[in-house]
RNA sequence: GGGGUGGUGGCGCAGUUGGCUAGCGCGUAGGUCUCAUAAUCCUGAGGUCGAGAGUUCGAGCCUCUCUCACCCCA
């Protein structure tokens, strides 16, 4: 219920610390290598392995290295995906994807949060059961995910026996700790929050300022959990790791909330069927943050292993990073670690609040009809261009805005026109002149040219900005090599010197061999953001489907491509998107851009002819 | 009401411990090459850095007041 009417956000860098070199080591922009949080006493419970860096050259997959687990908020299931969820989820993949890269085992978990009072109304107003309402909407969410290229390790729902299980032993754990109470409660409740509110932030005829309904007396005795005890332990644990909240402009509201006291909140419904029942009081159901964020854990449970918190825990507790929207931090950097504590479990190392989408510059909402539909947009423009879009123009963790137009602008100005287009002149070049062949390796090809510096440290800058959860700079990083190698065609001009033929022709033939390894270079480090163009890239330079799925960023450093390798076919990577836009009769004009630049030819002949 | 963040060329943003002609992306105007996805590359136009005052040899960066926007809290 909860977990997904949060948003996310998150960054990563200090766990992520492990490295291929030690040349990666430097120039951090932030504290890096704390790689761990120092909490009090023994809230730490596994981790002290991972503090420094468990890598040592590209190490393996390997059973015994810590996993980089990284997590999306659970979705509530009471409506289809909207593009906050999209967008959280492809932040959290292109992480997941880059720390992939370095070698890391990884585990990206997302889900579905399916209990609660709105599913079951939900459910009944489409006339189906609370169960088969879920499935509809998790498999939706499942879907969207595939089309957005999500990679994700597992997919947890709330429902699932086994999740249900873990929460049940999770209760156990804080009741045993005398951190559950049952007291009588009496408010004003509204029915959509499914939450309590608070006289004051209500409006006239006491509606929520969220719904705009009115909300409704209920008294219910519930259970409660004891937060206001862990004040101190939260207070200390902000304290003692700044870096826990990210971006670090978020961490003083948190400490703000805690500071003005903490107050026990309810974790149970006493009118609430569809959810998993209290222990030992099957007359409640229990309410969302004692549920849904348990399924980050549940979530890491293996098929055949025994359900249990133990070994959910083993398999790769606790989460490197909770990436979440900035509506649900409270609950991530507050509520959540205090539970975990409560139950004797590690916290996470770090909850990254992301900002909101707007669209137009308007904030979206259904009431206003502007929502934007993240399953027409990966149908309109690919998965590439949408992921792309919202990683590089939407400052990570700062609030940002989509329109049509800007979204066309750039995908095609920075996927078409520079990188995809940088890719087919050079295989144009190449096929015509050297049978689609590189004449020698990428390194002699390279030999004297500041070029290939440039490259790598271009690629430095990009690592560093992926590390730190700066995906926009990460991607601007890849772009400039993209820049630089146009530039360098056009200051080498290989088209002329095959004309010269000789020592010119040879010449030539180096520069496109120094191009397409720059082209390699960019396919690696664009996959973690646009996996689908970076493996079409691959392809086109002559590697398997196998190489791709293989690749490491230490194969960033330049020198991959030999002499021999063949190129396949030139063929756009990535297609321009012209837009079409209705004219006053509402029949579709050609592109418009298009149009503009004909009528320009047009002019200029005019003049000639006249 | 308290607190926070932010107001920089059309749009989105950078601007380090205050210092030479305020940068970048997209867009836009003109030019250029011709290998390429009407792409590339070059050049240009466009900013009283929210307003006002102060500190300073010097402020987009510091101080104060005001204003607007958004957020958190009460």
């Amino acid at each position: 219920m909860a977990v997904a009417r949060m948003n996310m956000n998150c960054s990563i860098q200090s766990s992520l610390s492990c490295v291929l070199k030690p040349s990666y080591f430097f120039n951090f922009k932030t504290t890096q290598f704390k790689n761990r949080l120092y909490f009090p006493q023994n809230y730490l419970i596994s981790s002290k392995r991972s503090l420094l860096c468990t890598c040592s050259g590209n190490f393996q997959a390997g059973e015994k290295a810590e996993p980089f687990v990284i997590t999306t908020p659970l979705y509530y299931v009471n409506a289809p995906p909207h593009m906050g969820s999209a967008y959280s989820t492809i932040a959290a993949d292109a992480i997941a994807r880059f720390q992939r890269l370095l070698g890391k085992r990884v585990i990206l978990i997302t889900g579905t949060d399916e209990h609660g009072e709105k599913i079951a109304t939900a459910a009944s107003a489409c006339g189906s059961s609370p169960r088969e309402h879920c499935d509809v909407i998790s498999q939706a969410y499942k879907m969207l995910w595939k089309d957005l290229d999500i990679a994700y390790d597992k997919f947890i729902r709330t429902t699932d026996p086994k999740h249900e299980a873990i929460v049940e032993e999770f209760y156990f754990r804080v009741l045993a700790k005398d951190d559950i109470y049952r007291a009588d409660y009496e408010g004003l409740y509204c029915v959509n929050c499914e939450e309590y509110k608070d006289e004051k932030e209500l409006l006239k005829n006491n509606c929520c300022p969220t719904h705009l309904k009115p909300c409704v007396p209920r008294k219910e005795d519930n259970y409660f959990f004891a937060l206001s005890k862990y004040q101190k332990p939260l207070e200390e644990i902000l304290e003692q790791n700044p870096d826990f909240v990210q971006p670090s402009y978020r961490l003083n509201e948190v400490q703000g909330w805690i500071k003005n006291g903490l107050r026990d909140f309810s974790i149970s419904r006493a009118a609430v069927e569809w959810g998993i029942p209290v222990p030992n009081d099957n007359k409640q159901t229990i309410y969302v943050w004692f549920d849904a964020l348990l399924g980050y854990i549940s979530a890491l449970l293996e098929d055949k292993e025994q359900i249990s918190l133990q070994s959910a825990v083993s398999s790769g507790w606790p989460a490197s990073l909770h990436l979440i929207g900035k509506d649900i931090l409270r609950f991530h950097a507050v509520y959540w670690p205090a539970m975990l504590m409560s139950a004797g479990l590690s916290l996470p190392k770090m909850v990254f609040g992301h900002g909101f989408l707007t669209k137009d510059g308007m904030k979206m909402g259904k009431s206003l009809g502007n929502t934007i539909e993240p399953n027409e947009l990966v149908h309109k423009f690919g998965a590439d261009a949408v992921r792309y879009f919202f990683l590089r123009e939407v400052e990570f963790g700062s609030d940002g805005d989509y329109s049509e137009e800007r979204f066309v602008n750039i995908v095609n100005a920075h996927l078409a026109n520079t990188i995809g287009n940088l890719l087919n002149r050079t295989l144009g070049l190449l096929k015509k002149n050297c049978q689609s062949t590189l004449v020698v390796d990428s390194t002699i090809a390279a030999e004297g040219k500041d070029f290939k510096d440039t490259v790598e440290e271009l690629v430095e800058k990009a690592r560093i900005n992926y590390e730190n959860l700066s995906l926009s700079s990460a991607c601007e990083a890849v772009l400039e090599i993209g820049n630089a190698g146009n530039l360098y065609m056009d200051k080498h001009q290989p088209w002329s010197l095959f004309k010269q033929g000789g020592a010119a022709s040879e010449a030539a033939a180096k520069d496109l061999v120094v191009i397409l390894e720059a082209m390699r270079i960019i396919a690696i480090a664009l996959s973690p953001v646009a996996p689908s163009l970076c493996r079409q890239i691959y392809a086109q330079l002559g590697y398997s489907e196998d190489q791709f799925d293989n690749i490491n960023w230490s194969e960033t450093k330049w020198g991959g491509l030999k002499g021999g390798q063949v190129m396949a076919q030139p063929k756009p990577v990535f297609a321009r998107i012209e837009q079409i836009k209705e004219n006053e009769n509402g029949a579709e004009a050609a592109p418009q851009k298009v149009v503009k630049k004909k009528e320009k030819k047009q002019k200029v002949q005019g003049v000639i002819e006249a």
